[in-house]
DNA sequence: GTTTTATTTTAGGTTTGCCTAAATAGTCGT
DNA sequence: ACGACTATTTAGGCAAACCTAAAATAAAAC
């Protein structure tokens, strides 16, 4: 399940930066993998309800889709930014995405609620786009 | 490669508690495998040179796959501690020892030095045993 | 020293995810 | 409207891990 992860979350990112749908090419380009592989994916993500897919122009998230999808992101944010403002680590973002999808979600929550209890708070939650209208 | 990881750690943890070698049946427990899975993988890792595996009898790692051990090891103990001192949780033993073998070797080091530099010290390093002769 | 029991291994099969190469569909220029 | 180009999809294959059931082996019990 984990891969499927990477693709919700980076089909989440696409489509905050350009209206859905989001092409097979170009989210192959995201994640690093060959179309073929991308195109194959998001139809396994339409059978489970993911993403409504339509071939030749792409995937958009489904409300389902979209659900898990946010909180992936919401552990991408808080990752990415307990690396880069804690650990004084750059780069580290594609390793935030990779592991959004890994780590429980116990573990980002608690992360989040230390960081902002302990840290400086501000736009740890808001930094990225959580949602923007259809 | 993470699966590879997984076993190499258990194997390291087992080795740690009773003498070499490891049985499949007994890290097949540990990992929440089935036995021939296990048996199949140590296989697996002694055509890379990781496990000395005689059958019937276990596996024991090699000088190589003892390094590789060890680094996960460290990263192991480093988030467990972590998971536990900073972010509270408990029962993350397991998520701990999933990650060990996932999240890059400069978080968990830059995480061991921020844990030095910025809490309590004392046992982080040294909490397991670290090595022991053969 | 057999027979029983427990463990380990092999056999056979499935699923997931990826790739390359070939086919197909859309798009744009003229 | 046609051809050329580009992007996407399908086809065919492969590798990694896993599982269950059956066979083999080792160890213990009698």
């Amino acid at each position: 399940m984990t891969t499927e992860s990477e693709y919700l979350l980076g089909l989440y990112i696409v489509e905050h930066r350009s209206a859905p749908p989001v092409s097979s090419g170009r989210l192959a380009a995201v994640l690093d993998r060959s179309p073929a592989a991308t195109t194959e994916m998001l139809q396994r993500l339409e059978t489970r309800g993911l993403v409504d897919y339509e071939p030749y122009e792409g995937a958009t998230l489904t409300p389902s889709g979209r659900d898990r999808a946010d909180g992936l992101h919401r552990s991408y944010v808080t990752l990415s930014w307990f690396f880069r403002a804690v650990l004084d680590l750059d780069a580290a973002e594609r390793e935030a995405m990779r592991m959004a999808g890994i780590v429980s979600p116990s573990v980002t929550d608690r992360l989040a609620e230390t960081l902002l209890t302990n840290g400086d708070p501000r736009e740890v939650i808001e930094s990225g786009p959580p949602d923007r209208g259809e």
